[in-house]
DNA sequence: ACCGAGCACTTAACCGATTAACTAGATTAT
DNA sequence: ATAATCTAGTTAATCGGTTAAGTGCTCGGT
């Protein structure tokens, strides 16, 4: 069987040799270190241009850093299905790209995250990782510290957490979203939280509950349901809500996806969002323009937040001083779930 | 500034010193070659398990390669956020992670998909590439041939490409739907097609129209519909359907996403879907099982074909026998937008 | 008793880059 | 005029593995 050999691509010495110098010079010329004479550079460019050299990664990296930064989906990846993961990777992957970095994908339901990313990291295959919904007091940011591992986390720079954690102003939009819904006449307004583990949760529950304090009100606990992730998790706190004497009027969902179960929930209770009840989500995931009312919610910039972790871990790996980063700011993105508070 | 240093991690000459032999022995260890004793292999091992020692990958894709796919995001990479691709990917990572392997996600909007590929490439970063969306006579897959670049498509193995190409069996899909379709007493059954730049689109036509040959019927030109992939596409081609005096009385949608629009411009001309029109999606994305009513659609195992993908590709990096490959077998959902043709 | 083969290793070349150390020639300083 | 410095390169060490070639040693065959 005749089976083509791998092409043979160019190497450093084949640059050299044909542009008459050592394959020192090259790597000068090519990195701008060391010093060479106009005519010299301009012959190795012309050379890597013809035989259109590309340096070996594994080579380059032996010496110094492997330019990719590390993700581990989360188990089962359903998740990576959700819009917000789906688009901060894109923005992880095009900022990544702008620095020469790439993103390598990680998770093997076999092994253990914090067992994938240490081999990955020891066996120099990536400079850093993102960790995902950063948690307080998070393990897996104790384990890499403790490995002596670079990270950085989505989420709040929380207690017990040594690295880096980005996330958007939740607290400022957390504010906007309870204020306007104070502004329609809601008095008797909901929060349906993340789970508390999240360092976004609290983040979150400040603005709602800043908003609230400001006019001199007080936060009623029954009013803060702290719920999972799913759609589901919505419903059922929805439904928990609802089922108190003096149910909310008002209600803010800290992810779309807890907003869309609430719907469902207020939907099966014959009441109609966006008359009965006013409701505000978190994100704008494309499908809370579609939905039924649609959606009023909390513009996120996802892909600008993966942006962001992505410079900072760049930096972080590069040994550069940290871009200091603000709190993405949230939008408020006004459609028919929210209305005056009925007479 | 007191900056860490980063960790030291244990190289093959430490395992090599501390275990008393040479680094060459300790190779043959760890990778099954050579001929060692079984008391010098113990103590090898014994030793790198208390280094934790794990091969440097630079190094060692210096030798051989990378074991890396790539994965190149569709502009924008909006489209990571479809659970189609998402699931594609987790199954790639998944089964790329049972041999070794990693995925590299690439997505640079400045550069051409074709120049990210062959940089990777040529840097020897990754082995090969999986590319999304196979079309027939597909330049990205002509351009990877010409370099020499090893990949696998998703799609049907067309005219024109010569690389393999892996998808569901979307003709015994459409056969068994549109046969279910005929069972409930349909005569004008339609099909809203994926555009036709896709191989994936004439395998579907395939099956559709044998269901409806084999029973001496003709295809009807008017009822085939080329679309787009969006739900706008989708609600566009059935409102093209609904214009004709004789609209058809059952809808067969290449896509979840289509039937999705195609549902909108159903309700919108007052038609109620599962009642007065039948209509049957493709792929069974989570949301199908929520719309109202839900989608009766084929469901994909779109994590199989990820894997699956990883496998061939893997295989023809490492120049072993392509696994046998049939197409992943669809299975049809019934749910509520099926309905016996209304007397 | 001697040769060849096989075993269990070691030695050293090699992969393709980066970079510290060196050198020859030109320029400047004293 | 001569030493000191600078420029524009080269040579060679190095990163951490893999692997071809080499080296004693034991064993079996004749």
């Amino acid at each position: 069987m005749v089976r083509r050999r791998r092409r043979k691509v160019a190497t450093i010495k084949d640059v050299a040799e044909r542009a008459g110098v050592s394959t020192a010079t090259v790597s000068y010329v090519l990195n701008g270190t060391g010093s060479v004479t106009a005519a010299t550079r301009q012959r190795v460019l012309q050379v890597v241009a013809e035989l259109e050299y590309q340096p070996n990664h594994a080579a380059r990296s032996m010496r110094s850093r492997s330019r990719t930064l590390g993700l581990i989906l989360p188990y089962g990846a359903a998740e990576l299905s959700t819009p917000t993961l789906a688009e901060l990777v894109a923005g992880l992957t095009e900022a990544a790209a702008n620095h020469g970095y790439y993103l390598l994908l990680a998770g093997d339901p076999g092994k253990s995250e914090r067992l994938v990313a240490t081999s990955l990291a020891r066996t120099g295959r990536v400079d850093g990782f993102v960790l995902l919904d950063l948690q307080v007091d998070d393990e897996r940011s104790a384990d890499l510290t403790a490995a002596g591992i670079l990270h950085v986390g989505v989420g709040a720079p929380a207690s017990g957490n040594a690295c880096p954690g980005l996330s958007f102003d939740l607290t400022g939009g957390a504010l906007m979203a309870t204020r306007s819904l104070r502004t329609l006449g809601h008095r008797r307004i909901a929060l349906i939280n993340l789970p508390s583990e999240l360092t976004d949760s609290d983040l979150l529950y400040q603005g709602f509950a800043k908003a609230l304090t400001e006019t001199g009100e007080e936060v009623a606990p029954s009013f803060i349901v702290e719920a999972g992730t799913s759609q589901d998790d919505g419903l059922a706190a929805m439904q928990e809500l609802l089922a108190q004497p003096e149910g909310p009027t008002a209600v803010l969902a800290a992810s779309d996806e807890l907003a869309f179960g609430a719907m469902h929930a207020l939907r099966d209770a014959g009441i109609e969002v966006g008359r009965d009840v006013a409701l505000i989500g978190c994100g704008d995931v494309p499908l809370a323009a579609h939905t039924h009312p649609p959606l009023t919610t909390l513009r996120a910039p996802r892909r600008a937040l993966g942006a962001a972790l992505a410079h900072t871990l760049i930096a972080l790996v590069e040994q550069q001083p940290l871009p200091s980063f603000t709190p993405l700011p949230l939008q408020l993105i006004v459609r028919k779930t929210t209305c005056p508070l009925p007479e």
